[in-house]
DNA sequence: AGTCTTTTGTGAACTGATGCACAAGGTGTC
DNA sequence: GACACCTTGTGCATCAGTTCACAAAAGACT
């Protein structure tokens, strides 16, 4: 029904948990997924499952639920998982080099096909696969391999350069684990992920119920 | 003037922000700062900060802003950052290994203080200054360490096993990078971060312009 | 055909968070 | 002391997202 509108962030967000929710159900094979279960697969509830999906105009089958193939085709086209996205990873300490080597990344659609570091010691060399390059060749990097995402692993100091530095090369999407404020043009889409501050939250939780246990 | 009541958890999120805002501070030097300069500093905006920090029951001064030092004693306050909560990490893949390093925790009151994977091979060593044991002593660190959080960076499938080994073991806070979904009682907090979906998030905005520039 | 069971799709109420806008309260200056 | 100028604290409108609950549709069984 719904004529492929806009789809709310908290949707998007989502689809990608269903996606893999599917994947308990093997390709090739006939079979139907009601929302049930598929909220089960996802974490979610039922209610949630069906109105995400009544976004994308999906049609399940009332009475049967979703046929697992098609649901998957579906969400998949939606998110765009068929393009190959070209990632940057910027900074190679202990951090940049898990992410550089992560097979989750490459399976996705999302090959890391360049690093750099501003390491001199590590300029030139091939970590897991992947170059090494000084960060001033950045812009040429993203031009020349056609680089989609920057990921930012580099200390806190050098991650605001850092992404001036791929927005300038055309960069528009970028994922930073830096432990500061970005600021880029509105165009950019920044996702930050600050592990410090997610377990400070854990924490503060902690914390909470220790004097709350007190009491 | 708010009592200290409930924090919502959209504050609680952004408080470790602001902290981190406040070390522009020189310690022991006495600033104001406005809630204007302060949304800057942590990327929002200065009428979420001032709302924020109402919940705190924190006092600025109208006319002239908040007093640095004090502010800060107060979002501490708030997160119970004074405690040490130690961190187990459960598996020592490349990402393992590169948050066992990170000194992100450690300098923040999380330090690792062991570690945990299924492979002989690196079982018994010490993983920069990270000792690893086997995943069926867990319990054991547990309580002999008095571990609060667990890191869960094991693959998928080593995941809810772990995460029940952890909840057994009395553990309640568990940050997740395994991408699946991982069930535990109420009380237990989980926080996933899953690295693939945050780019296939990315990905989806850059497929959606794609296509809006080609139209 | 009719009835029963199942599960979707969605209107509507609800919840939580955001942003606006302005009165209240404070400082500094003349 | 009065006035001008800031910046906070917050009531209120708004918005996005969630959840409920139920009619509508489809299959199954007799």
């Amino acid at each position: 029904m719904a004529p492929l509108g806009r789809i709310p962030e908290a949707t998007v967000a989502r689809l990608p948990l269903y996606l893999r929710g599917l994947d308990a159900f093997p390709v090739g094979v006939t079979a139907t997924v009601s929302s049930d279960e598929l909220a089960d697969l996802a974490g979610v509830n039922a209610a949630k499952v069906r109105k995400d999906l009544s976004h994308l105009g999906t049609y399940g089958t009332r009475g049967v639920g979703y046929d697992a193939t098609f649901l998957r085709f579906q969400i998949s086209q939606a998110l765009g998982v068929a393009n190959v996205w070209p990632v940057v990873v910027c900074g190679m300490g202990n951090l940049g080099r898990a992410l550089a080597n992560h097979t989750g990344f490459t399976d996705r659609g999302f090959p890391v096909v360049a690093a750099t570091d501003s390491d001199p010691n590590k300029i030139g060399t091939v970590a897991d696969g992947v170059p090494v390059h000084a960060p001033g060749e950045l812009g040429d990097i993203v031009r020349r391999l056609d680089v989609a995402i920057g990921v930012i692993s580099t200390p806190a100091e050098a991650a605001q350069g850092t992404a001036d530095a791929l927005v300038a090369a055309g960069v528009t999407s970028i994922m930073s684990f830096a432990p500061t404020v970005l600021s880029a043009p509105d165009e950019v889409e920044i996702r930050s992920v600050d592990l410090a501050t997610e377990l400070q939250i854990l924490g503060f939780h902690l914390h909470r119920n220790r004097i709350a246990g007190d009491a």
